[in-house]
DNA sequence: CGCTTTAGTTGACATAGGCAACAAAACATA
DNA sequence: TATGTTTTGTTGCCTATGTCAACTAAAGCG
């Protein structure tokens, strides 16, 4: 793979070299990542959400109650790309602010009726999608990929 | 590393719960990548290139000569943003837009003397920066993440 | 009571990507 | 040859994402 049919100047099948390209980590985690992410963000898309706001809506749903800070540390965000997310989230009726009763300043982000639906329903087609995009992994190969970049990331 | 110390309404250290997230090969990847983005590409910045950048130029230094269109191709990118980013590697004098013989309408895209050695700097220190990036992981174990990768995006 | 910090918000700005349109050139074919 | 289609590079528009500075309101602290 890490030749690939192309075309020079003549026009013929030609073999494109790849250099060190292939043997490094942020080349292949950066087209992993466009792999799997165009699947599943085509699809969120159609319901006017992006793999951002679907990060955020589960956190919410598991989480109901934080305030938009917390929200924006466990996704490794900040406050100001947050307003925007929560912004989103409301106006779709997914979420709502709360206020706060100990801190009139934050709110308390929950989670709508509407909400809880959306997130059972990506649950299961984030799956279905994850599921034929690594179709090429056995599962074996796949709890292997998975443990191996949670590793690199607890780092 | 699933759970994380965020404050509730109460400001009271409290762990939050991520759901399916980190069995998401999506999740798991994004937070990966953004880690070995965030090494290497601030050093790339002193340089004023991009991740995208710095693969293009690997890739014309590998195959000088080839069009526009084929290198946007072998980067998984369209025509669009190789216009921009031959542009800018361009503008910087590591690259140059050749006629091309057989078709006046393409570039032949080569690179230049500064491009050389600027490829050789960085191919130094992206190895270093990946070295200290997977510390966590022994050799065993990067060599079985990158083919995993690999034959991910290989499908 | 002041002083500092924090939460949320807004606006300016930069970057990156997708998408559509366009001219020039190459190609296919009747 | 003439005509229609495809390809290459380019540009502009739109969106998503991220940074940064400033501001208000509220909380915390001496």
């Amino acid at each position: 793979m890490d030749d690939e049919a192309l075309s020079n100047e003549n026009n013929a099948p030609v073999s494109i070299n790849r250099d060190i390209l292939p043997v490094l980590l942020g080349y292949q985690l950066r087209r992993a990542t466009t792999r799997v992410y165009g699947s599943f963000g085509d699809h969120l898309r159609g319901f006017g959400l992006t793999q951002g706001h679907f990060g955020v809506l589960v956190l919410i749903g598991a989480n109901p109650g934080l305030p938009q800070t917390a929200l924006a540390r466990a996704v490794g965000s900040n406050r100001s790309l947050m307003v925007r997310t929560i912004d989103r989230l409301e106006a779709a009726d997914l979420v709502r602010r709360e206020a706060s009763p100990n801190d009139r300043r934050s709110h308390a982000i929950v989670i709508t009726e509407a909400g809880r639906a959306m997130i059972d329903r990506l649950k299961t087609d984030v799956r279905r999608h994850e599921d034929r995009v690594a179709g090429v992994l056995n599962a074996e190969e796949f709890d292997s990929l998975l443990s191996l970049l949670a590793k690199l990331n607890a780092s």
